[in-house]
DNA sequence: TATGAATGAGTTTTCATTCAT
DNA sequence: CATGAATGAAAACTCATTCAT
């Protein structure tokens, strides 16, 4: 959990639980409606909270946006470890199993993150939500950062700008994920398995870890 | 201009000029602010409409969504006669040209066209605007289908539903735009260019037109 | 038809005949909706006029009412020639004549009576309403005084304060009317007539009677 | 109180509290302005609520009126125990006693009920308020049966069809309380006298409650 | 913390009225 | 006089947010 939403919270644990809670309840919510359909008593009483009681977890509505992407961004970088021990440092494996994972996560929560992607112009817009959302994407730009890191360090992979290089990557995810989520569940897998030789192709000059990444 | 967004106007030239007028306007605003944090007012003013006065042309603020839809399918149906001439009836040639021509539009009003990417999920939830939306993407779905039927007669490509060739290449052309919207402008034309080759590939079996359509 | 309606004219009887289709127009539509549902555009169509032409007969929508009242007395004045040419200048006789004929309107535009009768509530509210309203009954309250003042003169009946009997009599009148629409047809014979026994009886027969109507 | 007019509260005594507050404040208002004349947010302050507050106990404008009936047709009910002690199983008796008790509550709101008796007709004419005032219309029109039904068990009342019966009971106490409201209060007491005899003449052939009757 | 009634600013929408043609 | 497009004031209604309990 980021600190931008930590709000003053007696017990950390029931805080984590509850924004859990609201996260999933929100994300069924906008399986149905739109966020701006969707009204702030409506994902409340589906998060079993009173109409009034999420705002001890959101300062306002448009916040609750900033959890949705907390909440995404917590389950990634939840799964980094297993990542990590099961990549044995190697960096192109390292690489294209987090955009996997970010590729599952969004594939999860796809309503909610479709609605999140657009209303990301919107919040970028005010500096606010400009600042926080960058602070609550840093773990996972950090996370893709690592591997691209080593990469260059032991000369699989050249490039100047780091930070423009995860902007790539991630745009590539996500961009991804919302034509896929067009697609049908066969194409899908067709599709994942080309951008991993893509990637790896376009960011690693050849290699042949793409089969195996299908597996995961 | 589509039957569904007739309203009351004898005067139809007055009302042609008058749907313009709101089209670009409320692509105006929607660069600035999204679809629902922008008042009807807003739009009206933009338009040098008065703030009811918009009313006489709409009949709710969720039906402007369906004017910019049929403002944007009659920017390409007014392209096609040109489109024909010029592609001679090779069903190649103008099928590309379709497309080329759709990402245009797309990609002209650009913002507009997201927010309608992404309401037309709710809009479709409801019967009304489900039916007036079938009716305005008719005759753009019309132009698609006529290169890929005398493609097929003349053995160029095969295919058995109609309708659902016209949808899948509809769904790569309105991707496609979205996807290119977030690229810088040179890789665009390099994306094109790919896509066309692709296409030709998927839908022609080969030849040798992509070359061409990116002069266009 | 009323000074206080007539704007200036070129063509009295072209405006006439044009109140009288915006009467019958009214009528019609009230017996559909209530006269704050009914719109100032639908009632001037369906006069066979424009949205904004009413307003050469009509000061504003309020007015309309005043129009109404001005046809329903217009008709029964009409209609006051041949009742005394009927009634031989029998006050008895005439006075239940024009009650008759009274009730007869009453009945024929229903409706709208019915909006007229709750609407005059609030219109008495405002002077300039009062005033107009007064001065559009008057010819009908006139018509009724002649066979009273006859009566007296005659000895057939006694009171002092002829306007209170002219009020109790138009009273009784449109109570009745409200009251008998109610009705099934034929209950409304027998309740007719049972009326005219009543006033006959209360008026002129009835000696005592009349002092405590004039208290009223 | 009727579930038609139940909302989402779940304290019920507070919502009724509210019910009555908004009930008398309408009253209040309806006795300066038309229904039409008068805003939401007038009835709503002159309730001491904020403007918006009193949606959580209407649905609609149009609802207030179902809440007026509501709110009516209760007061009467809570009448019915101490009449029914008081008139001891005497059909004849308790069918005046209860009428008595209407003509009561109609007097006292009576511009409430004006407005009431004339919104009626629209408010019929669209289902969902037909079968909710229908609803709400209930407990009076079964007060009126008990008595009738218990008359024609001991033979002093004849007829075949009770509810229509209930109407016409129904229907001559409000044609009455309109027709007595134009009257002064001495006329109204004569009038009322009257009317008791009628009614025991008409439904129970003779009989000599009637003088009782305008005691209470 | 949790609740949910109350608030009132903000939006959509309607429509009586005006006025240039 | 007739027209009907345009106006904009006014109203109903919604709902994010607050706060006393």
């Amino acid at each position: 959990m980021n600190d931008v939403l930590k709000i003053q919270t007696v017990d950390e644990s029931l805080a984590r639980a509850r924004r859990k809670q609201i996260f999933l309840a929100v994300t069924r919510v906008l399986a149905r409606k739109s966020f701006h359909q969707a009204t702030v008593k409506e994902m409340a009483l589906e998060a079993g909270l009173a109409a009034g009681s999420i705002y001890a977890y959101v300062q306002s509505k448009d916040e609750i946006l900033l959890l949705l992407a907390d909440s995404m961004v917590g389950e990634l970088v939840d799964a980094l470890p297993e990542i990590r021990a099961r990549t044995h440092d190697d960096p192109r494996h390292e690489l294209l199993a987090i955009m996997h994972a970010a590729l599952d996560v969004i594939d999860r929560y796809r309503e909610a993150f479709a609605v999140l992607n657009h209303e990301v112009r919107y919040l970028e817009q005010r500096p606010q939500y400009r600042t926080a959302l960058k602070e609550i994407l840093q773990p996972y730009k950090e996370a893709l950062a690592v591997p691209l890191e080593r990469g260059r360090a032991l000369g699989l992979i050249r490039f100047d700008d780091l930070p423009s290089v995860v902007e790539a990557v991630h745009m590539l995810c996500s961009g991804l994920a919302m034509g896929a989520s067009m697609l049908a569940k066969t194409d899908k897998e067709v599709y994942w398995r080309e951008i991993a030789a893509m990637v790896e192709g376009r960011f690693f000059d050849g290699g042949g870890v793409s089969a195996e990444v299908e597996e995961t």
